[in-house]
DNA sequence: CCGTCAATTGGTAACGTTACCAATCGGCAA
DNA sequence: TTGCCGATTGGTAACGTTACCAATTGACGG
């Protein structure tokens, strides 16, 4: 058999030739057999077996009018579950529409985002899903792109028109927030990311409405909005129930600062610092949150579902030539009760 | 500028066009610019930036010796967390490499793994690193992969000669068991995956070798090898923590099993059945174990440089010719005392 | 028996890129 | 001044594939 080395992919001249066909018969079979002799579709077949041929697909995509059967995706951290169900979600349509995803994590690098999504472009990519790290856009404008459709994910761009789809931030943040002041709580803090990123803001949006329409008021000291990780999230918890006046019940705007002080209260707990431990509203949702010593509620959502729906958008972008307008899916939250 | 619809990508024909010069100067250079005088480098680049082309990377990598710069990984699943921390390790190392990823999930099933593979094989992908399904591997044969280095991770392929990342599973699993015994318990349950999966069996044996090790009789009544996801899980525990003998302990192979058995802890607790409710040793790590009602060991490991290792060996064998036999790394795990 | 048509097969060219070779130029030593 | 060398530039071909056109075959109706 071939060896290891120098075992070039076979091509496929060399299926045609050991079939004793022409390489337009093999191209043929391989594309489905349209018009070529039943036996010259079983000599050719059986040549591929044989070789162990693969059509190469790059030079497939090279000829004018064919897609490379790309999907771009960049995604700002894969780490987090919640983009790893995302990416789980675009790859499924993607394989329902016979295509492959490639798959890049910027970690919220903005230079990073532009470097992949060059690369994507370079590669021929059908299309692009991504997840902005909210820097700089020029790349990602229409006459950069070409016509490579693109959609946003869970955060738009500022004066950026394309197909997005997000989650209802504003409405879940609102109706968590809600359902403390219905439990009678006043005094209600707030963790989250910082103003510049968008579901932050939009989340902090939700929880701000809810408090003013109920003539609750927004203590400054007790809003923390810049913790991207959970330790600084565990800091900032700290910081505010070590207030003499701490707040009664925490709004936290996702997993992350949600995670932060759980770990806070359980702390606490352990320490045997006097109580009584704040309730929480956690935008995202996370596991054995019921659990947990503290009540939670949970503002949950399902990331696999907003990944099926951002590939949908794009396929139908691309099924459809016509220049629709910008689109944007907002995906429904649901709160789940301790 | 250019209309969504028909803008096409611009070539380096037109570039060169665009620049005054010949499609070699423009190609020599995008590719570094030796030999190219500046100020028509200069021209160059103002014609790249003016048309906002993009090298076709299909295009380059058709052409013989030149990689197409693509990693293609396909896991078993990627909403498991677990997996999203080991794509982004293999991402990472990628990266450094200049490489890109292309990623498909098999869901486990191995006719998708089969057609991812040939998938990547004819993107003509420079490696490939997979978590595999455990079925039928005539697929991954190097006679079959021609010169394309393969990489197993988490699991091995009988009868598969390759380079393999693994974790200490019997050696994480006997310390996370010896260390229940340590605290007293011998009556300790087992719940995990079915045999047939590769981490399944060796956690198995780990806990098998300590209990046997201890004089521990293994009762056949509180094992449970059949369960793949959470309300399984659930469903093992609770038949088991019902016997009139009752195990005062439980190891968990997986995460999945880990939070079904605390899921149906959790339910005791709120129903108020009598205790003593079980402690737990827990391969894989979840996320506030700290706070759970009953202690829970957790036998640690780190996803994102088992990705990282995988993708290390496969660039070592990319830049090494040398026909090395097979490797494997076994990376160790931390046990997590509560 | 001939013309026509459909089915089958093969040859050619082109997709975008770059390795290789040839041609040109300027400078410099003999 | 001549010859040579290095730097620069361009033309050609090839990578693997398939759309398109041309050629061949057999069948069938007139």
């Amino acid at each position: 058999m071939a060896t290891s080395r120098g075992a070039r992919q076979p091509t496929i001249k060399e299926v045609a030739s050991r079939a004793g066909v022409s390489p337009m018969t093999a191209s043929r079979t391989l594309a489905g057999g349209r018009n070529v002799r039943p036996d010259l579709q079983e000599r050719v077949m059986a040549a591929v077996r044989e070789l162990g041929y693969y059509r190469n697909e790059n030079a497939r995509s090279l000829r004018p009018g064919q897609p490379s059967g790309l999907i771009g995706i960049a995604i700002t951290n894969l780490a987090n579950p919640y983009y790893g169900s995302f990416a789980l979600g675009v790859e499924e349509v993607a394989a329902e529409h016979g295509r492959r995803i490639i798959l890049g994590n910027t970690g919220e690098d903005d230079a990073r985002e532009r470097q992949l999504v060059s690369d994507f472009i370079g590669r021929q990519v059908d299309g692009l899903i991504l997840v902005p790290t909210g820097g700089d856009a020029a790349h990602l404008r229409p006459e950069r792109l070409g016509d490579v459709p693109l959609v946003l994910a869970s955060r738009r761009v500022a004066g950026l028109e394309v197909d997005t789809v997000l989650l209802d931030d504003v409405g879940g943040a609102y109706r968590g927030t809600i359902s403390l002041l219905d439990a009678g709580h006043t005094r209600i803090g707030f963790i989250g990311n910082r103003s510049s990123v968008f579901t932050g803001e939009r989340r902090y949006r939700g929880y701000e409405r809810a408090m003013t329409e109920r003539g609750a008021p927004i203590d400054p000291a007790i809003v923390a909005r810049d913790q991207q990780d959970v330790p600084a999230a565990s800091l900032a918890a700290r910081a505010m129930l070590d207030l003499a006046d701490a707040p009664t019940a925490i709004f936290s705007a996702n997993n992350r600062n949600t995670i932060g002080a759980l770990r806070e209260i359980g702390r606490r707990i352990r320490d045997g610092l006097p109580g009584p431990h704040p309730s929480i509203v956690s935008f995202d949702d996370f596991e054995l949150s019921e659990l947990m010593p503290v009540p939670v509620t949970i503002i949950n959502h399902d990331a696999r579902l907003l990944g099926r729906e951002a590939a949908t958008l794009l396929f139908s972008r691309l099924d459809d030539d016509s220049a629709r307008e910008a689109r944007t899916v907002e995906l429904p939250v649901t709160i789940e009760y301790p």
